[in-house]
DNA sequence: GACAATATACATACATGAATGTATATTAAT
DNA sequence: ATTAATATACATTCATGTATGTATATTGTC
């Protein structure tokens, strides 16, 4: 039965797919290899030919995720169009937009938000999946830095501690719509949400 | 070796002690009951006199927890002495601290907020445990509602909507706290984190 | 107030099932 | 022919739940 490369390329995509979706629905340590390996229509002997064990499908999934965002801030920080503050606040948005229509992302969010827990296995992935975050906090304080060198902020205003504050409202919104989807409609509240909370900063 | 009463409760209370640090540390699915049972120097056939398994411990704990907060707010909002968003804003203050000072809430908080997840046998508490949630969000609104009907808040306001905002901030900061608490010097910033949230409402 | 009778509060032992990892078998590309 | 890409079979571990054992509080009875 063995398969041609693309074809090996396909069921590797369809175990860490199906992963995906298992891990955030139930949290890595509830779903067992044998529930992806029938999620992906292959057997575990697939799995384990892929992958060392669940910690490395998770490490991988991770990886997968991690890059694309930082990508799209260091565009931003490159634009001189517009303010630092309304690129902030768009992204804010886009970001929260994106969970609700995008079901992988909405995944990953669930999954690297909600469902990590590094215990066990996987508590070796903790310390650098921690540092990749410790580096996408550092780009968003850059749109502050580059706001107050502008003049937007007055003087006394902290970047990091405003980054901090940002980052945990919008850490609490993607929280709450992924534990309890109708508590907030996101599609519609997502901008309003966000314009309100950024009125602090006069924006 | 039949105990008395009180030593019964004493082993109640030792289990329920010692899964809280427990599910906090590792979730709950990583904590089997023998640990449990070492933490609390008992045997697994104490905890399965005390509880039928493993959820029901989960639920107890949950049960113990959401009684107070409700409490403090109801006392609040029956006082006539300060602003509304004034309570509210302290009450947010106290409850962050009180994570950072008391263990045994911060551990309640780590369990409850993050480390979770309502599958396979607990998965049948999860509808009451959202329902108890709601209650108190229902309570929250009320000082928007009270602000709004003595003039603080705009006719537009939404008392619900702005509850909501209030709520992610609070379970984003707590978060961000529990997930890696040197990122935020919580203790010393506690105040400033929420102080600067409520300008936006001009408190 | 003494003394069974019984229920209580556990500890211990066992039976079962599920998940993991590994070893081996299979098959088809290269 | 060899090896990459799987499937299958097996051995082991671990957690759960239950059944059973046991000692001692507690309770009713005289």
């Amino acid at each position: 039965m063995r398969r041609t490369k693309q074809d090996a390329q396909k069921t590797y995509d369809a175990i860490l797919n199906a992963s995906a979706a298992l891990f955030a629905e139930k949290c890595i340590s509830n779903v067992s290899l044998e529930e992806i390996a029938k999620a992906a229509n292959v057997t575990r002997g697939a799995i384990y030919w892929h992958f060392k064990n669940k910690g490395e499908i998770f490490n991988a999934l991770h990886e997968s995720v991690f890059q694309p965002l930082s990508e799209i801030i260091l565009q931003d920080l490159h634009s001189e169009e517009e303010a630092p503050l309304q690129l902030l606040s768009n992204l804010c948005v886009k970001l929260l937009l994106d969970i609700t229509q995008d079901t992988s992302k909405r995944q990953m969010m669930t999954l690297f938000l909600l469902h990590w827990n590094y215990t066990g296995d996987i508590a070796k992935y903790k310390e650098p999946h921690l540092a990749k975050k410790e580096e996408s906090l550092q780009l968003f304080a850059k749109y502050f830095e580059k706001a107050k060198a502008d003049g937007t902020l007055p003087e006394c205003a902290d970047p990091m501690f405003l980054t901090i504050s940002v980052r945990c409202y919008l850490k609490g919104i993607i929280i709450e719509y992924l534990n309890n989807p109708e508590s907030i409609d996101l599609e519609k509240n997502a901008e309003h949400l966000i314009v309100q909370f950024f009125r602090q900063f006069n924006v």
